[in-house]
Formats: C-alpha cells, sequence, structure tokens
DNA sequence: CCTACTGTGTTCGACACCGCACAGAGTAAA
DNA sequence: TTTACTCTGTGCGGTGTCGAACACAGTAGG
C-alpha cells in the first residue's frame, strides 16, 4: 500500500509562490522516508533539506553516554535542515525519522541559492524557523519543569498533530528515547491514561480516544508551541 | 565610577564590514542595562535590538504558574531580538538584564532594512541565530540529564565568558531562578564548589578561583556551545 | 543605636524519576 | 511446534530535587 506523494502536503512548499514552486518542482526528488533513518548526523554536512508530506522527523541530541532528547519535531508543516540557510552547514543535533512516511529533499546549493533571493522563499524560511526556535525553547522549559505525564500528552499531541490521524505506530521505547527518559517511566504514564480512556495501545500501536482529555491534561507547552506557529505561518493550515 | 561604551567592545559590532558600521553608527544609541532590567516582554512587540558591550542579558522564559528557566543568554557576543529580523516580532521568551553593564541600542526598523539587504550582516546575523539555537538546544538537553551541580558550573562558565572577568555579581536566589531551580539546591551546590576551593563567595559576590577546576566538573553541554559560537562566528574573539 | 531586610546555611519529609531485575504476553522465524 | 525475540508490566532500593520552615550573619536605614 503506498501512498501518493504530493508538495503541497508540504505547508511550506504549499505556501511557495506559483513562481517559486514552479522553479522548484523539477528540483525536488520525492523520498521515502523509513523509521529511524538518519537524514543528517550531529555535526555532518547536509546536502539536502527535507519536507515531509507525512513523515514525522526528530531532532534529536545525542550525548557523549549515549543519552538522548528530543529537542524538536518537524512533520508537514515544516522543513529539516535549517542551518543549511542559516549559514552553518551543520548543526550538533541529529535528524531521525520517527514516523515512516513521504517527503521530498532539495539539494543544498539549491535551496541556499533561492534563500539569498532574499524574497518571500526567505522570509517564509525565517519565520519558519523562529517557529523551530519556539518550539526548542519549550523543550526546554518542559523539560525542567513538567512532569512525564504532561509531557507524554504533550509529545503525542504534537504527533498527533503532524500525522492528521488518531493511529500512531511507536513503541513506548522509541517514545522514552525522545523524551529523554527511562522505558519504564513511560510504561506507567501511558498505563494512567489508558485506564483513563483517554488513549489505548498494543505493541507498538497506539490509538487516541480523546483528543481532548490529553489536551486537559498537557501542560502549557502543548499550545504556546501550536499558537506560535500559527500566528508565524498563518498562510499554512493549522498545526 | 562609569566605564566609557564602545561599539567595538560587542563582537557583532566589531565584525561589521566597515561601510556598514559607518552607517550603523549614528544610529547605535548606548545605553545603560540595569540588573534586572526588562528589555521586552513575553509576546510584546520589539521595538529595539540590544548589543550588550559589558552587559549580559537572559532569555528567560516564565510559565504560567510564575516559575522560570533561562533558555539562551546573550554578552559581548551577541544581540538581543533575533525575532525583530527573522519576522516574528515577538517571542514568548523575556529578555532580562542579569549582569548590569553597557551596550548599545539600535530601532527595529534600521535592523530589519539592514538585514535585507541580504548582505554580509544578514549572514553575520543569522550566523549568529544559529549559535542562539544551538545553546537553546543545548539548554534543553542538559536540563534533562544532568545534575544541578554540572549546570551550576556550566552557569558560571558562561558568565565568566561574557564578563571576561572572575568576579560575579549574582545572588543565588537569581542564579536559581535562572536555572529554574530552588535557592536551596543553588546553595548546596555552590557549598560544594566552595569546600572545592574552586569559588568563593559571600553575599552576591562570587569570586572564581580556578576555572578549571569549574570547566572539569561541568557537563559536555559548556564545550559543545563554546565550539559552536567558534565555529559559526570565527571572525569574532573566542567567547 | 536598634530595627528591618537581604543573603546564606540547614533540616525534614515528600515525590518523581532512575537503574536494575525479572515476569509474561504477543509475534516471528525455524 | 518450538524457539527466539519484542513489547509491556511490575517491584525494589537509590538519588536528586522539591516545598516548607527556620536559624543566623551581614547590611542598610531610621
Amino acid at each position: 500500500m503506498k501512498k501518493t506523494n504530493d508538495p503541497r502536503h508540504n505547508q511550506l512548499l504549499a505556501a511557495l509562490p506559483e513562481a517559486e514552486r514552479q522553479r522548484w518542482l523539477p528540483q525536488l526528488e520525492s523520498v521515502e522516508l523509513s523509521l529511524g533513518q538518519v537524514l543528517h548526523e550531529s555535526g555532518a554536512d547536509m546536502p539536502y533539506v527535507y519536507f515531509p508530506t507525512n513523515a514525522i522527523v526528530s531532532l534529536l541530541y545525542v550525548l557523549e553516554n549515549g543519552a538522548s532528547a528530543e529537542i524538536a519535531v518537524v512533520g508537514f508543516e515544516g522543513v529539516v535542515g535549517v542551518s543549511i540557510f542559516m549559514g552553518g552547514g551543520s548543526t550538533p543535533s541529529q535528524a531521525v525519522v520517527q514516523s515512516a512516511g513521504l517527503g521530498y529533499r532539495l539539494r543544498a546549493d539549491v535551496i541556499k541559492q533561492e534563500f539569498e533571493h532574499a524574497g518571500p522563499v526567505m522570509h517564509l524560511l525565517l519565520r519558519y524557523t523562529q517557529a523551530l526556535i519556539t518550539q526548542m525553547a519549550q523543550t526546554a522549559v518542559c523539560n525542567r519543569h513538567h512532569t512525564l505525564d504532561q509531557q507524554l500528552c504533550r509529545w503525542l499531541l504534537l504527533s498527533l498533530d503532524r500525522l492528521q490521524s488518531h493511529q500512531l505506530v511507536m513503541t513506548q521505547e522509541l517514545i522514552a528515547n525522545m523524551l529523554g527518559v527511562r522505558r519504564e517511566g513511560v510504561t506507567e504514564a501511558a498505563l494512567k491514561l489508558q485506564r483513563a480512556g483517554l488513549i489505548s495501545y498494543a505493541r507498538g500501536h497506539i490509538n487516541v480516544l480523546d483528543r481532548a482529555g490529553l489536551e486537559g491534561r498537557t501542560c502549557e507547552c502543548y499550545e504556546v508551541v501550536k499558537k506560535e506557529y500559527d500566528r508565524l505561518l498563518p498562510n499554512t493550515i493549522a498545526v
């Protein structure tokens, strides 16, 4: 069962002015993003930017001792590889496919050149980058002050928004890696949600039964980030 | 005892091409930044960008319940108000003067216009912004995985770098707010450092006796951020 | 001088999360 | 069917931080 890919399913690509879209189309390469695939390594040069359409990519930071934490998540609303046009080329974080799916990629030199025109493309990308910054900042605060229960809800909601579905294919182990906590902690938090009737799950398949319930249990971080995306990228569908 | 201010003491201003510096000079307004002064509020429009020379500014996030956490720190190596040229105008974080001193400010519309030329100024500001992103990401990971002891060392080192001095004027209460922890926790961590002979302090004055010792006790986060600043802003003196 | 306040040190129980070990149920492969 | 493996659940002691309460010393102001 292969779904068809369409550039318009990525909101940044969809928000491009017509002229730019026409120019980009022949350069956009449709790609399958498989679970666990690493789009770029920490500190390595990035040959492409990726525009997910129905995949989800985590910006993950891996410490020397192997511990990790997700600092932001990118789905159909955004692009992976902002450091290419920001000028640094690489970043100390890693981009890993968290939910398999499709996307498009564009060669680094192409996006750089488009960016340099200093037109609507640049401003769109910069506004997106600012939204990404907000997400990172919020992650930092959330890690400091909120409980695992709240963070799990936030994480589920962020994933839901990017999948536009009520089904997640995702083991507790994987979620634990993203949140930077123990797997057992996720088990306990997930049990609470299941007992409350908000989700049901089994062996890597999570079903969200009561989205509003999750929103009620999460911390303010979820809404702050969501609103900031809406504010900065109003031409795109609300994430 | 008033120190004189000089735009060259801010490394971004110092790194400007001569033509730009000449153009900016008449627009730069020297300002005194006093402890606790709020340069911009969360979500509010920002009329100026600030270039600290010997002051330190914290980008602080305040939660609904009043708890707070620092997400990044800006000193003479950078600029406060990146969201102005990023296009968002505001951000959900607050900028607070953490160490009193001097700086310069520039009207938002002026820096925006300079940015739009898409020349070296833009690229300098974007590379700086990427370094700032790295700092935020690292803060998120550090909050998750490292102990208060390590984080205190990191924080002291970051402040030292920006003050270029061995004396900090800073109460434990204030540090606790920045790190997003209890004051008592900072007291205990600071005691350990004092007993180990790395610092000495009394009533808001901290003296760093053994900088290398602090570096030995901090987590990898400090060095990662420092190296990224050096990499992205090589024309400026190492921070 | 006395008083009020600020900054620091200490203690105590509570709790969230950790690390580890292991059990059991579902799935996949031989 | 047997075997191996994956995913989830549970129990245990340990630790880092929290929240609150209080003691005490240095500083500033009347």
